[in-house]
DNA sequence: CGTCCCGTTGAAATCGTTCAAGTGAGGTGG
DNA sequence: CCACCTCACTTGAACGATTTCAACGGGACG
C-alpha cells in the first residue's frame, strides 16, 4: 500500500495495477520538508519540477504591482503542485507553506515517462487536475458575482471539505489555519471586511468561533448563503478503462 | 498536414510523428455546426464527450441563483472544451456559441486511448490545458484585486491576443465579438460600468472605438494599466521527449 | 516587559451598482 | 420603402457595499 495521501486519493477512485502502484510510489521517493511560511517557489522562478504535497497545508498566490496579493488556491495533502511546469519554464505563482510541510518533488520528465508507461495513472492525474480547475471556476464566479458574505461562507465550507478529505473524522468544528488577511486575499476582500462578515455569520447563527476554531452551526443555511457546491464529492473516474 | 486549428497549434510547438498526426486527425473526424447563441451543453447536462473548437468563438459560463452570470472563459479555435468530462459526469458550466461555430466532438474514451497509444500527444493536451489554467488564475487575480478599468483593459488585450493566435494578420484593430454586457459578466462588472470604463480608456487615448471595432492605440499603456501578461506567448513544451 | 501580529471596531470616503431614461443601428413585416 | 421593434449602447443621479484610515485590545514570544 503506497503511503502518500496522493496515492490514497487515487486508489480511492480507481483500482491500481502493481505497475501503477510502483509508479505512484516512485513519486513519493524524494521528500523535502519546509517550515511554516517558507516559500517553495517564487513567482518567476525557474520551473522544472512538480510536487505532491504529502503533509501540511500550502497556498499559491500572485502579487500585483501595487503589493496587493491574490491567493489562487489552498493546497492540501494529495494535491499536485506546480503543474504550470508542464507548459511554462517560469512559475506564474508563488507557492508557500502555511504549516510545516512535506512535499515530494519529481521532474516533469517523470511525468512524461508516466504518460508512456502508466497512461491510466497519467489520465487520473489529469482528471484530478480538472477537479481543481472546476473548483477554481467556482471561486471565480464567487469573487465576480457574489457578496462578501457569500464568499467568506464559501471559503469556510471549501476548507472544511478539503480538510475532511484528508481526515474523515473532521466534522463541523475545525482549525482554519489561515488568518483573516489570508481569507481576504483569497476572496478579494480586505481583512477588515472579512472580520465584519465573520462576525455577521456568527451573529446570524451560521458559525461559531473561539479558541482558534470555527464551528459550522447551521451548515444548510451556510451552503445556501454561499451558493456552495462540493466539487470533490462528485468526482467520478469510472470512465477510465480498467486495464490489465 | 492535419487541418484543424488544434492540430496547427500542437504542431507549432512539437514535431509530430505520423502516428501522432493520425491520432490528431481522428479528433477532427466528426463535426458539428451550431448557430450563434446556440447552447452546446448546459450546466448540469450529462457529460461524456470533449470537443475541439474548429471555427468560431464560444464562451463558458455559470448562472447563479439570482440569475447573475459569470463568464468563465472565452473559447477560440484550437481550444479543447468540456474537459471537466474527465472528472465529472455532469457539466459544471454552460457552453455557448458566440458566433456560428464548428466543433469536433470526441468521447472521453478516445482520450483514454490517446494516453495509451500517443502519450506525447496526451501530454501536450494536458500542457495546453495548463496554459488555460494559468490564464484563469490571471482572471481570478484581476477580478479579485484590480480596478474596473484594469479588468476591462485586460480583457481587451486577452481577446486580441487570442484572436491573433488564430490569424497572425490581426493587429491593433479588431472586432470584439462580444457585447458590453458580456464584458461585464466576464469581468465581474455591470454593463453600465463597463461602458464607462471603455469610454474612459478611449478618453485617455488608450483605445479607439467605432464601426463595431476596437483599436488599441497605446498598447504599452494599456498593458500597464491592465497588469496584463500574455500567457500564450510564453508556452514552452520543449521538455516533452522527442520520441521516435 | 516590550513588541509584534492578529483581530476588532468606528467613521469617512470611494468605487461600482442600481434605477431611470433616452439614442441609434439593424432587421422585419406591411 | 417605410414603420416598427428590438437590442446594444449611452448617460445622469442616487444609492450602497466595500475600502480606507485610524485606533485599540489581547495573546504569543523573545
Amino acid at each position: 500500500m503506497p503511503d502518500t495521501s496522493f496515492a490514497a486519493r487515487i486508489s480511492d477512485m480507481i483500482v491500481l495495477t502493481p505497475d501503477e502502484q510502483d509508479a505512484l510510489a516512485r513519486l513519493g521517493e524524494r521528500q523535502r520538508r519546509l517550515r511554516r511560511n517558507a516559500v517553495l517557489l517564487s513567482e518567476n522562478d525557474r520551473l522544472s519540477e512538480l510536487f505532491v504535497l504529502k503533509e501540511g497545508m500550502m497556498m499559491s498566490y500572485v502579487l500585483l504591482d501595487d503589493g496587493r496579493r491574490q491567493i489562487l488556491r489552498f493546497i492540501f495533502p494529495g494535491d499536485v503542485l506546480a503543474t504550470p511546469a508542464l507548459a511554462y519554464t517560469r512559475s506564474p505563482e508563488t507557492l508557500m507553506a502555511l504549516t510545516d510541510i512535506v512535499v515530494c518533488p519529481f521532474d516533469r520528465s517523470v511525468m512524461a515517462t508516466m504518460f508512456a508507461t502508466t497512461p491510466r495513472l497519467a489520465a487520473a492525474i489529469m482528471a484530478l487536475d480538472q477537479a481543481e480547475r472546476v473548483a477554481m471556476t467556482d471561486r471565480l464566479a464567487a469573487i465576480g458575482r457574489t457578496s462578501a458574505k457569500a464568499r467568506v461562507a464559501a471559503l469556510l465550507l471549501e476548507i472544511r471539505d478539503r480538510l475532511r478529505t484528508g481526515d474523515r473524522r473532521i466534522g463541523n468544528c475545525f482549525v482554519l489555519g489561515i488568518t483573516q488577511e489570508e481569507i481576504g486575499d483569497a476572496t478579494g476582500l480586505t481583512a477588515v471586511h472579512v472580520n465584519r462578515m465573520l462576525r455577521q455569520l456568527e451573529e446570524e447563527g451560521m458559525i461559531g468561533r473561539g479558541g482558534g476554531r470555527v464551528t459550522l452551526l447551521n451548515e444548510a443555511r451556510l451552503v445556501r448563503t454561499a451558493n456552495y457546491i462540493d466539487r470533490h464529492a462528485a468526482i467520478d473516474l469510472g470512465w477510465l478503462p480498467a486495464l490489465a
